[in-house]
DNA sequence: CCCTAAACGAGACGGTACGTCTCGTCTTTAT
DNA sequence: ATAAAGACGAGACGTACCGTCTCGTTTAGGG
């Protein structure tokens, strides 16, 4: 017996493509210039149940960044038990994932509504950092690595920052340097 | 012989006035709520006048944060000797200058500010990026030291700016591990 | 069946209400000073709002003089038979209107709005010229006079504009004067 | 002997250049888009000795239409002994001088002006209307004529005034409808 | 021949209104 | 009950212009 409710049913559909649609803005014209009304008429979805789900236009910004569709894997994935290639690995793929333009302005738009809201901060921080802090740590514990696997994550993951909102290209192909350092030579 | 020209000279004390303001606004409520005619009302300034010295609010904002106010020492400044000495000083003054509530919130607007304008972003990187990374080249080439500076360069901007957009006290705890372990074996 | 659209419907009582603060302020303050802003603070709508019913600020002042409250009775009304007295009872009626100063600068700012824009000018004639050149028109008519009515209508305009933007209390009462010329001889 | 002031002598040249600018700018731009800065600069004029001249933009608009440059003929001029042939001379001349358009937005530009500014509304009746009132009094004292002049001088000024606000060619037409009218059965 | 002083051009300023944009809310009808 | 539609109040944005003020400059007498 599925018991259901009277009247219209959640339109489960739309937010999905809400999230989708404001991805795409994001990528294409930037944080900034992103508007609630393109993205509910794009998503053919009423603009007040975008409000519905989610309280303010810097949520619904860091949520389609990072509801499903992060474009960093969060995990170092397949431990090879070489804690240092692991890490070369994650970083080259985190880096590759950022090499597209459109990729670079997508997390620097999350970057940019974290930096004014403390709410989408805190998502940066409990969907990005923390799962890489984690997952280091897990690493570093399985390789018996002495290091403190946080100050290693912040390292990594400042990197990162640093070249997403320099937009220079010379600080992305830099990263995999940074990997070399911090993991080099006792690892 | 100060050659001037005609006409009535600009308000070079409005001028900075309302960087002082601007400043204090963003540290106060946040970059997204800073308003210019709050700042131009502050500081006695009209309007207009701010539009013809910066072209957008995002340039007034990088530039309150960078003209000359940053609350991070660019340099490693005197260098005694011993280059893993002179970065953890470095970095044990940037998270002490970075420790108020408000600095951070006056970083953070830089950050928004460089996250959603390509032009803010070339100003942080003139003027706070740039200048480190000079520095630390210069103390690697007195030091003799064989690594890439930029990259560490690159570990200790983007650990700060990790510090920064997460506000979370523990990560700006952990900047001093960073320089350990950026700077740590053979120093 | 009143066949309704979905959504929020407009606000016509704030609409009704931004047409009589207009015309309070027009005849207060005069043309040149009126500001859209208090136009929408004092009808407690929203100043966009005032652009979604009317494209610029002169078509609102034009708007709101002619919309419904014009301080002339646009017909000759209730036809005496006799055509000379119904003509000089609505220039009396008309120049009675006028004879206020706030209702005279309420019509100068219609002025001022014709002169400038025009959109206004086309409703000045649309709201106010034509339906005197026709009242004069079907008066001449059911009174076989046999002069143009047109040009009857343009000296009676003529003289009100006259008497208005001249602020001259002479020119005013020389309205009547007009009337038992353009009037006199063979009526 | 003349008394000279000692000092740079005023720059007549360009007061006279100003005038010829702004008439030439109301023409082409209409009234509300005239622009101090740009008669300054046609005219090759310092702004601020635009305000030595005149108090305000309206004066200025006054002055350029009326100082010299009026393009109507405020007298009968040459009286034929014909009042009501000098008449219709007059209206013809007057007609005349406002068919082309740009005319016509220059006298429609000192209404505006008028309309919103009790110095301009001053200036058109001490420069246009109290002359044509003069020129026709002393017209109907030559002739004889009984009736008021300066009743006719309002329709006549007023029906110019109609012409001109309405932009209607038929309006202008019918202008030697209006004196025919006016100067028709006893003259 | 300098000197004083009036008027100037240039141009930045404080202020204010404009018209546009977007936010987040509210109110209606439709499912 | 929840949605789409859509108007709304609020308020910041960036632009334009006004009228003022402050300079360095020109151009004439007057000493």
């Amino acid at each position: 017996m599925t018991r259901s409710s009277p009247g219209r049913p959640p339109n489960s559909v739309g937010r999905a493509a809400a999230l989708t649609v404001a991805r795409d803005l994001v990528r294409t014209v930037g944080y900034e210039r992103v508007t609630l009304a393109e993205i509910a008429e794009r998503a053919g979805v009423g603009r007040q149940t975008l409000y519905r789900w989610w309280p303010s236009k810097q949520a619904i910004v860091a949520a389609c960044v990072l509801e499903d569709v992060l474009p960093v894997q969060p995990m170092v994935a397949d431990s090879s038990g070489d804690l240092r290639a692991d890490l070369r690995a994650w970083m080259a793929d985190s880096a590759a994932a950022l090499a597209g333009d459109d990729s670079s302005a997508l997390f620097r738009g999350l970057l940019a509504a974290a930096a004014s809201d403390a709410h989408a901060a805190d998502a940066l921080e409990a969907r990005l950092s923390r799962p890489i802090r984690q997952a280091i740590t897990a690493a570093f514990a399985a390789a018996g690595h002495p290091g403190d696997p946080a100050v290693t994550a912040d390292i990594l993951i400042g990197a990162l920052l640093n070249a997403i909102v320099t937009r220079d290209p010379a600080a992305r192909d830099r990263l995999i340097g940074v990997v070399d350092l911090v993991a080099a030579p006792p690892l």
